[in-house]
DNA sequence: GATAAAGTTTTACACATGTAATACTATTTG
DNA sequence: CAAATAGTATTACATGTGTAAAACTTTATC
C-alpha cells in the first residue's frame, strides 16, 4: 500500500470522473463536472492542475490536447479515506460506524442480500 | 435535523471529548488529547475557541474556569460527516460504500452477528 | 498588596482549499 | 498570413485549517 498525498473534498469529483473514465482529456472531465456541479471549467482546469502536482494525476500527449490519467489506485484512496473517516468520526470503531451507516442509508431489499452473503464470507473467511 | 457548521478534522477530535464528557473544562479536554494527540495545550485550546465561533460549542462560568457543553447533536454531525463521506468517495452509493467498508474492516464474530440482526430489522422494516 | 499561577482570549503564520480569471501557447480557420 | 479558437499554465483572492505562542485577565498564595 502506497501513501499519496490527502485528495481534498472538491478533488475527489475530479478523481473519480478520471478513475472511471481515463484516459480522458480536460474537455471531458469539465463536460462531466459541468453537469453534476456549479463549477466553472476555470475551477476544473485549476483542480486538475492541483491534482497534478500533489503527484496524484499525470497527463500525456495526444494530439493537440492532453489526456489525463491517475497515478495512484481508486482502491488505495478509498481505503485511506475510509480510514481517515473511521478515525475520525468513530475514534476508530468499525462496528458502530457499520451500525450507524446501515441504519441511516436507503437499501433495497437486494442490497441487504447481499451485505448479508458478504458478511456471511467474511464470518467465514475468520480471522481475515 | 439542523445544519451547523463544518467540523474540521482536528476539531472532530475536540468535539469528540465534549460529546462524551460535558459539561467538561478545558483543562480535562486538554488532559484527555495530550494523551491522544501531539497538540500542545495552546494548540487544544485555539481549537476549543474555533469551536466556539463556529457555534458547535458552548461554555459557562463554574467557578474560576468555563465547562463547554457541545450545542450540536452528536448524532446530526455523524450523521451529515456521513453522508459527505458517503456523497463524496462514492457518488451518494451507499451498497459499494457498505460493502468495501465491511470487507476493509477487522470485525469479530459478534460483531457480524449484531450486523446481521440490524441488517434483518433493516429487511423487515421494508421501506424504511 | 505584590507576585505567581491558572485560565482565557487574541494573535501569528504557513499551507490547504474553494472558486475563478487571466495570460500564454499551439493549432485551426478564413 | 492574421485572426480566431482551442487548450494549458499561471495568477488571484478569500476563507479554512493545522499548529502554536503571546497577551490578557482573574484567582490564589505569600
Amino acid at each position: 500500500m502506497k501513501t499519496h498525498a490527502k485528495i481534498a473534498a472538491s478533488e475527489w469529483a475530479v478523481m473519480r470522473v478520471v478513475w472511471e473514465e481515463h484516459p480522458v482529456t480536460a474537455n471531458t472531465i469539465i463536460e462531466v463536472l459541468s453537469k453534476s456541479t456549479d463549477w466553472t471549467p476555470e475551477t476544473i482546469r485549476t483542480l486538475i492542475n492541483r491534482l497534478m502536482k500533489k503527484g496524484v494525476l499525470g497527463h500525456e500527449r495526444e494530439g493537440r490536447a492532453y489526456v489525463y490519467t491517475p497515478l495512484v489506485d481508486e482502491a488505495d484512496c478509498v481505503r485511506s479515506e475510509s480510514q481517515s473517516f473511521l478515525q475520525r468520526v468513530y475514534g476508530g470503531a468499525a462496528k458502530p460506524m457499520l451500525v450507524g451507516l446501515i441504519e441511516e442509508c436507503d437499501l433495497s431489499a437486494e442490497d441487504i442480500e447481499s451485505l448479508r452473503d458478504i458478511l456471511d464470507k467474511k464470518a467465514e473467511g475468520g480471522t481475515e
